[in-house]
RNA sequence: GCCCUUGUAGCUCAGUAGGUAGAGCACCACCAUGGUAAGGUGGGGGUCGUCGGUUCAAAUCCGCUCGAGGGCUCCA
């Protein structure tokens, strides 16, 4: 166990003083744990009713006071019989009691009114903690030891700091988190709804959503055509020895969309795009001179998410994965995982992200395919990881049954972690549907099989960019790049010919001929995050220019139109951000 | 699936101790033609998620159910 950071004690023995705060509201409550986490700390208690927002109150308020009342922390060793005793009223510390390894010291932590059984440690004195510097933030239910089989228990998270100053830094992040949810911008500049009436997890672009997505997917495209993939386009079900054969009906059933039966033959939805690829594989004999083959495509794929894990954009029931599978002779293997990698980190790059970690897992206990393979496949793994400089951890085990990975995981904006990219080798597929290529030498060999995503699935990595951008996409995504703003009538007709020439160029651009008054327009094409907002009147007219407002706020007056132009189009080839 | 919270006009939300619904924005109409984040006036729009119960009377109380949010679990 890592030693505790002097935060970490503070939240943990915060995690103390609330729950002898609770204990005084509900003397009956039964204590499970409480832990320090990340930003904070939590506890888990049985207790007789639900709580409401007024018992935090209370509870903050009796735990303000203790702090004050500056009582001592005590560890006290003691013996099993003495800890059984003492919590014999308390029936999950006597099973965490039963769990302690014989032989392993028992220790019990005391201070003011409270005492738990505790491996510590703690602050000295509950003065030691900081009054002003916590706050409880919201009550969650949780399972007893994590698992959905026990009792639902009611888990009060806290969030605790070594002064009133870093609580607010934290709170004003938590704000900060809260204006860039990709559901809430997703409605404000109206890019995507979910409808649960027509299906819950399922998702609808509208047209500046699409845009979005349609400028993620042309640059998709145009950049596997240039590292050598080819683009293929597969059906959305197909019949149960599909599945079958795949072996996702025997491991991945619940995950799937249930069989529509059509002509005595169950049909399913796709949960992946894996099989309808080798069904193009097999349509033919394959020589070692046709590999490697990378077949790409933006499969929309259906999986039966429960209900209480979906969320927004990022975990939904219908998505599209940026899937290629590509087919390789052995050795073809390295050289093609290197390039995998370098295009993933291009692709990331591309969109904004820099900060990218590597994750690789290697063999699991019970896993399909020789152990050189594994070996071999690692290796390979780590050796183009070590190329690209990529900082990585190592997953022992941790790989699927059916060969290593590498995911790599971005850090967006604000520093939180998003998984995008895997690749994935498969010793299970080309075994199941008995692939093969003719070699050199005329026998038939299994060719290795890597599926690779790199952005994911169109969905979840749209919801990151989202949040990672806080709706302010960089001009190339961005739905509408030119907000042309003329400030009166009379500047309508010089208007329309800019949208003319804007769109002429490409550009998405919107043309604001309402009867707002110019104020007002201005606010509407902010408040969508439109980055350059052209105003236009009789002066910009007398001399064939623009002023252009950027989306930053600042301004330059009597720009010439075609200087204008050259200037977005360098930040939308340069995919810069304004 | 489980626990807690929650569901009122397209959106954001008010609705005090139960007496048959409000605001702002958006939308429509008219007036106003305006230089860097909301011009004015008027208007249309809701069986208060669904079903059932208590009551003379329910958006308000109770039950069921379907969603959503925060967690837990799950994510081969």
């Amino acid at each position: 166990m890592a030693r505790e950071t002097d935060l970490d004690k503070l939240r943990h023995s915060t995690a103390h003083v609330m729950a002898e705060a609770v204990l005084e509201l509900f003397p009956d409550a039964q204590i499970a744990i409480g832990p320090s986490i990340e930003n904070g700390f939590y506890y888990d208690f049985e207790l007789p009713r639900a709580l409401t927002q007024e018992d935090l109150d209370v509870i903050t308020e009796n735990m303000k006071a203790i702090m004050k009342e500056g009582k001592p922390f005590i560890r006290k060793e003691v013996s099993r019989d003495e800890a059984r005793e003492f919590f014999a009223d308390q029936k999950y510390k006597l099973e965490l009691l039963d769990a302690i390894p014989e032989g392993e010291v028992v220790t019990m932590y005391n201070q003011g009114k409270f005492t738990d059984l505790c491996r510590g440690p703690h602050v000295e004195s509950t003065k030691d903690l900081v009054p002003e510097g916590f706050k409880l933030l919201n009550i969650a239910g949780a399972y007893w030891r994590g698992s959905e089989k026990n009792q639902m228990l009611t888990r009060i998270y806290g969030t605790a700091w070594t002064s009133g100053k870093d609580l607010r830094a934290y709170l004003d992040h938590l704000a900060d988190i809260e204006k860039r949810d990709h559901r809430k911008l997703g409605k404000e500049l109206d890019l995507f709804s979910l409808h649960e009436e027509a299906g819950p997890g399922l998702v609808y672009w509208h047209p500046r959503g699409a845009r979005i997505r349609l400028a993620i997917e042309d640059f998709w495209r145009n950049e596997h055509y240039k590292n050598g993939y080819e683009m293929v386009y597969t059906p959305h079900v197909g019949k149960s020895w599909l599945w079958e054969t795949s072996g996702h009906l025997g491991f991945y059933k619940e995950g799937m969309y249930p069989p529509m039966e059509m002509d005595n033959v169950d049909y399913y939805a796709k949960p992946m795009n894996c099989p309808f690829h080798i069904m193009i594989y097999q349509n033919g004999k394959r020589s070692y001179r046709d590999l490697p083959f990378r077949w790409a495509e933006l499969g929309t794929v259906y999986r039966y998410e429960k209900a209480g894990a979906l969320h927004g954009l990022l975990r939904v029931r219908g998505f599209t994965q940026d899937d290629a599978h590509l087919f390789v002779t052995p050795d073809q293997m390295d050289e093609e995982i290197m390039e995998v990698l370098r295009f993933s980190l291009y692709m990331l790059h591309s969109f904004g992200f820099k900060d990218i970690h590597a994750y690789i897992s290697t063999q699991p206990e019970k896993s399909v395919g020789e152990k050189e393979k594994w070996d071999a496949a690692t290796e390979a793994l780590k050796r183009a990881v070590e190329k690209e400089g990529l900082e990585y951890d190592i997953d022992e085990g941790g790989g699927a049954f059916y060969g290593p990975k590498i995911d790599l995981k971005i850090k967006d904006a604000i520093g939180r972690e998003w998984q995008l990219s895997t690749v994935q080798f498969d010793f299970n597929l080309p075994e199941r549907f008995d692939l093969t290529f003719v070699d050199k030498d005329g026998v038939e060999k299994r060719p290795y099989m890597i599926h690779r995503a790199l952005l994911g699935s169109i969905e979840r990595f749209f919801g990151v960019l989202v949040e990672h951008y806080a709706g302010a996409f960089p001009p190339w995504l961005s739905p509408d790049q030119i907000a042309i703003i003329p400030v009166a009538a009379v500047a309508y007709d010089y208007a329309k010919d800019l949208e003319k020439k804007f769109r002429a160029e490409g550009f998405r651009v919107v043309n604001d001929l309402s009867d707002d008054r110019m104020n007002a327009k201005i606010r509407k094409a902010q408040k969508m995050k439109i980055p350059y907002m052209l105003i236009i009147g009789e002066k910009e007219m007398a001399n064939g220019q623009v002023s252009v407002r950027y989306r930053t706020g600042k301004q330059v007056n009597g720009v010439d139109v075609d200087a204008f132009i050259a200037e977005v189009k360098e930040k939308v080839e340069n995919k810069e951000q304004i």
